[in-house]
DNA sequence: GTGAAGGGCCAC
DNA sequence: AAACGTGGCCCTTCAC
């Protein structure tokens, strides 16, 4: 492919071109950086391209006058970079947002994400990946040739090649645009579409802000967990060798207690009656019986706790900022929940011991926000169910109140099992559980859970009808959507009743998590414009909750406006159901 | 030695 | 007849 383009290397020439620029509806977008971390290296080139004409700007020649934020020359730069128009169209913006933000100061505005687009146009197709190269394959079959990507961009003079490549990436975006704004047309995901390109600049700057984990309380609790495991290593150890009869000269054979073979055959020899498995739901009702296998699981939960939340999280500090800056995949599951890596902040075990660790450093506050039970409030709109719905609305406790109609008893004549056992329908059944499931956890007979199943959907018919038609619908189909318009297609055999039962299990909880997922980004959106100019800064998002760090002296602000927010984002899609957000401003990510 | 797969478990 | 949805991380096992 080739590409006619201009290089740029001073005030003047920038200054033109990016009056060129201005006048485009659409600019292919990319930059060439030294590294891949923003706080390691140096952007090099910005490349800009309106389909007839591309610029690649060379930043080299700026550095000159030391940081790139200060120099004035870069001002109709920068001012390109954050108008709303024209929109940029750029392959995974949240990298490019993070350099712009980290080295040239300014936002990101009016973003079109190509990678974004090719998976929300892929509707969950496991099969189908995301990089440039396969987007230009599936939607302009064209071969795109990455190698130069990884070169060295620092050098003093770049090859003719590395310039051609840099210009040809952002020339392709145009096409690239034209072709995935049609495929989002016609497939009715433009809403959705909007949704996640707003909340790119949100989370790069989240990325780029971090969050503060406190190191020595973080190794203090590590090492009372760690002498504990010690303990409970030995006496399991211990225990496990019992059934052995003999010791060999350097004492009893020690079997491997993080090996499910190992262990499992030492059950047995025990008489422990295990099945092939040795998962903590199937072990915990022999508990009573085998005091071994309590041990095991007290094991485990230390064992993990070693492994995963242990000395391992304290690598990812970084150390020019003293704090962790996580992976946010924004598209993370086909249901449009993020995901998290490197570390992984969605699963910090909810016990204080371990989120006390994560604070507000000296002069600042933590405000923290959830949705009070999102998903069943969106379960009590799609359906319409009066008697749910009127549950919301009296605004007592969820659970007893589901509870008073299941068991048709007066409000103060709620049993504390009667409550559970309704909490834990109330969280199955948005998973699509099922009465044998339910009769496992609760401890209930086949038949009782069967009972108290019917018993739940009698009292919540349009619930019950809604959910059957939903998943009639997913199987007809083939497809589900969320209130955004997000849409998954489902692939599974119909002759194969256990996968069309797993594939109508995932399809009708797909709009509940999905749509719970489009109200979460619709807030970071409204709330990253809302604090504009404030001290409040996001830092953490796990799928119904927002931690934001803010100066101590702005901490009520801050907590109105994040409030306020996420209220205004739920009630764009949830008008029937009264939406609460639970919110605390505190020093630690605890409540 | 390395990487994939499977089991297990943390979060929501 | 089947058995509760989404993710990431750690471990062991096993194939290459």
């Amino acid at each position: 492919m080739e590409v006619y383009f201009q290089i740029v290397r001073d005030a003047a020439g920038l200054s033109k071109a990016c009056e060129e620029l201005a006048t485009a509806p659409y600019l292919g977008f990319d930059t060439e950086t030294t590294e891949l971390d923003p706080r390691r290296g140096d952007i090099r080139l910005v490349q800009f391209s309106t389909g007839k004409n591309t610029f690649v700007i060379d930043l080299l020649p700026f550095r000159a006058g030391g940081d790139l934020k200060a120099n004035p020359d870069l001002a109709p730069l920068r001012e390109l970079l954050s108008a709303a128009r024209p929109v940029k169209i750029a392959h995974n913006a949240k990298f490019d947002a993070k350099w712009v933000r980290h080295h040239l100061g300014c936002e990101l505005g009016g973003i079109f994400d190509t990678f974004l687009a090719s998976q929300i146009i892929a509707a969950g197709d496991p099969d189908r990946r995301h990089s440039l190269a396969d987007a230009a394959q599936v939607f302009i079959s064209t071969e795109l040739d990455k190698s130069e990507q990884v070169s060295d961009w620092s050098a003093a003079e770049l090859s003719q090649s590395q310039v051609e490549y840099a210009a040809r990436d952002a020339a392709i975006l145009i096409p690239l645009h034209e072709v995935m704004a049609e495929r989002l047309r016609n497939d009715g995901l433009e809403r959705v579409a909007a949704l996640e390109f707003d909340c790119v600049m949100p989370i790069a700057e989240m990325e780029l802000a971090g969050i503060y984990l406190d190191k020595a309380r973080w190794r203090e609790h590590l090492a009372t967990v760690t002498a504990a495991q010690g303990r409970v290593a030995d006496e399991l150890q211990e225990m496990l060798a019992g059934g052995v009869a003999q010791a060999s000269l350097f004492g009893r054979p020690e079997i491997n207690l993080d090996s499910q073979p190992q262990v499992l055959a030492a059950l047995r020899n025990l008489g422990v009656p295990v099945q092939d498995t040795t998962q903590a739901w199937q072990l915990q009702p022999l508990s009573e019986g085998y005091p071994v296998i309590g041990k095991l699981l007290e094991y485990r939960g230390t064992q993990k706790s070693i492994t995963s939340f242990g000395e391992n999280i304290l690598e990812f500090i970084e150390p020019s900022t003293g704090r962790i800056h996580a992976d946010f995949r924004q598209i993370g599951a086909p249901t449009g929940r993020f995901s998290c890596s490197n570390p992984n902040l969605q699963q910090i075990p909810h016990d204080q011991k371990y989120r006390r660790c994560f604070r507000a450093p000296d002069g600042k506050k933590l405000v923290i926000a959830d949705y009070s039970q999102i998903e069943l409030r969106i379960l009590a709109e799609f359906s319409g169910d009066k008697n749910f719905i009127e549950a919301f609305r009296s605004g007592q406790d969820f659970h007893s109140t589901t509870a008073e109609r299941v068991f048709g008893v007066k409000p103060e004549d709620v049993t504390a099992e009667q409550r559970s056992f309704a909490k834990r329908l109330n969280f199955g059944i948005v998973y699509g559980v099922g009465a044998s499931r339910f009769g496992l956890m609760t401890g209930l007979s086949q038949s009782d859970a069967e009972n108290t199943m019917r018993r739940y959907f009698g009292a919540f018919g349009a619930l019950d009808s809604y959910l059957r038609e939903s998943g009639n619908s997913v199987i007809a189909d083939r497809a589900a959507r969320t209130a955004s318009g997000r849409l998954l297609r489902l692939r599974f055999d119909e002759t194969d009743r256990a996968k069309t039962g797993a594939a109508r299990r995932y399809g009708v909880n797909m709009p509940i998590q999905g749509t719970s997922a489009d109200i979460l980004k619709r807030a970071l959106r409204l709330l990253h414009d809302s604090f504009q100019g404030t001290s409040a800064k996001l830092v953490n998002i796990v799928h119904d909750e927002i931690v934001v760090e803010c100066d101590a002296a702005d901490a009520e602000d801050t907590c109105a406006r994040l409030q306020g927010a996420m209220k205004a984002a739920a009630e764009e899609f949830i008008e029937k159901v009264p939406v609460k957000v639970d919110a605390a401003i505190a020093d630690e990510w605890a409540k």
